[in-house]
DNA sequence: GCCAACGTTGGC
DNA sequence: GCCAACGTTGGC
């Protein structure tokens, strides 16, 4: 089982639409570096929800539901996107300031690249956050 | 194939 | 609104 984290702004698409859709299409990752590990994504798979811009925290926990296929909105046939469904919704969101100020987590890839939607967790950073959601 | 210019993302 | 990071585009 892997570990993401994938970003969103919550004006657009937030935590709380996931949960009214109950599932949906992560569609318009336009990125090669993000389509690599949304292509590395299995079903079953767990992924932190983040909002980016408004709010700037992790919110939620999310299930890849449907691993790779073609992006509904893409008309040139180049990009992938995968399914999600809403699991857990954090007890208190861990904000972008209490990542980076927590030594466990120096090495997540989504504080060193800073611009990248759709990141790689390990597992000890996925639990960590979990757990710093629930203090 | 290199690199400058430009656009976008995302935090502050 | 500004700026850093970084991806993309286009001229050469």
């Amino acid at each position: 089982m892997n570990y993401w984290l994938m970003k969103s702004e919550p004006d657009v698409f937030s935590y709380d639409d996931l949960v009214e859709k109950g599932k949906a299409e992560w569609d318009g990752v336009r990125n090669h570096a993000a389509q690599l590990n949304m292509k590395a994504m299995r079903k079953g798979d767990l992924s932190l929800f983040y909002h980016s811009n408004i709010g700037i925290e992790a919110v939620g926990v999310m299930e890849i539901v449907e691993e790779a296929a073609p992006d509904s909105t893409d008309e040139t046939g180049k990009w992938i996107a995968v399914h999600v469904a809403p699991k857990e919704k954090l007890a208190k969101p861990v904000t972008l300031k209490a990542m980076k100020a927590d030594p466990a987590l120096a090495d997540m890839v989504m504080l060193r690249q800073s611009r990248l939607s759709v990141s790689p967790l390990t597992e000890a950073q996925f639990k960590h956050i979990i757990a710093m959601s629930k203090v």
